[in-house]
DNA sequence: CGTTTTCATACTCGAGTGGTAGGAATTCGG
DNA sequence: CCGAATTCCTACCACTCGAGTATGAAAACG
């Protein structure tokens, strides 16, 4: 359950371009706004080039522009386009796991997982982002104070009791 | 999004501890009933041994149990023993990252993102799994026909449905 | 004692992550 | 056409991690 540097660069770099418009932005100046290395964000800008994400064009006046309207460039697609799908267990999809014995319902909280994360990831636009404006029920997942609050495992202390290795 | 081998085999391994109930299952049956490397499974089991989830005895009649009941233990608890927080975006975790310009509210998808993991993985236990009784809300989630197929194309948002009440 | 099992350490081997370097191809203004 | 700017392409690098193997020591039993 790890977000990359990689999508973390390139979400970015999309809200960049959402906000500056229909013209070309250059890789340099792009890179310097989000504080990503310069040749690191070319290959990914090529990766969003060739997912259909963006355009561009070289020489003076050259850049990147987004290929779609803002509206429709979900966080969930700039997944898919630089990393694959959005879920997988131990690299196959959730619905193609199979297990036996009594873990044959573990299949369906990965099912879940993934309904959860489509949920938030397939709702949220660039444009939402880049405009501040998010959706009403992401607020509503956002305000409960729990949700910017770490969580650690239980402490057991019973691992002290019982045998000791 | 990766559930990697080790939380896939800690996760089975637990569910079928709580199947077997009080009594030490060796590592050889575990492995075989749930197909999984008998000597990587010893590794596993000595991180969950580690965290404090399963006891152990050696010896003939040795093996392993679960050190709390298996109502009181998580998926999430898992995940978090074997592999670390259920979150990170670039090895940090949500609440921790800074953004700036137009990306600033882009911490606020990844804390939803967290929300909507832990909705799930926090509220399914050993038992649940284990028994097939799997929560309420968890069938709720899973029994949208659109849960089990695959998504590869730009989603239109028609349903945002949040986790769970 | 000997057998069974856990436990610890070390190792391999490939893939993935996060970059960097150098230069070729294109687009522009003049 | 010239030259500067910028994208684009290929390759390379260091490091970590994922997944798994091998060997043997330590404990629990009878």
């Amino acid at each position: 359950m790890h977000i990359t540097a990689k999508v973390d660069y390139a979400v970015r770099t999309l809200i960049e371009l959402a906000a500056a418009g229909p013209s070309p932005s250059k890789a340099e100046f792009l890179a310097q706004s989000q504080t990503i290395p310069h040749k690191f964000l070319e290959a990914v800008l090529a990766d969003l080039r060739r997912g259909g994400l963006v355009n561009s064009r070289r020489g003076p006046d050259g850049g990147y522009w987004l290929a779609r309207p803002a509206e429709d460039i979900t966080i969930a697609d700039v997944i898919r386009t630089v990393e694959g799908p959005l879920a997988s267990v131990r690299g196959e999809r959730p619905e193609d796991v199979d297990y036996g014995g009594p873990a044959a319902k573990l299949q369906d909280v990965w099912i879940a997982v993934r309904v959860n994360l489509r949920a938030v990831l397939e709702n949220v636009s660039l444009a939402d982002v880049a405009t501040g404006q998010l959706p009403g029920f992401l607020g509503a997942l956002t305000s409960d104070p729990g949700a910017w609050e770490r969580r650690t495992r239980p402490a057991t202390s019973v691992d002290e009791g019982a045998a000791r290795g």
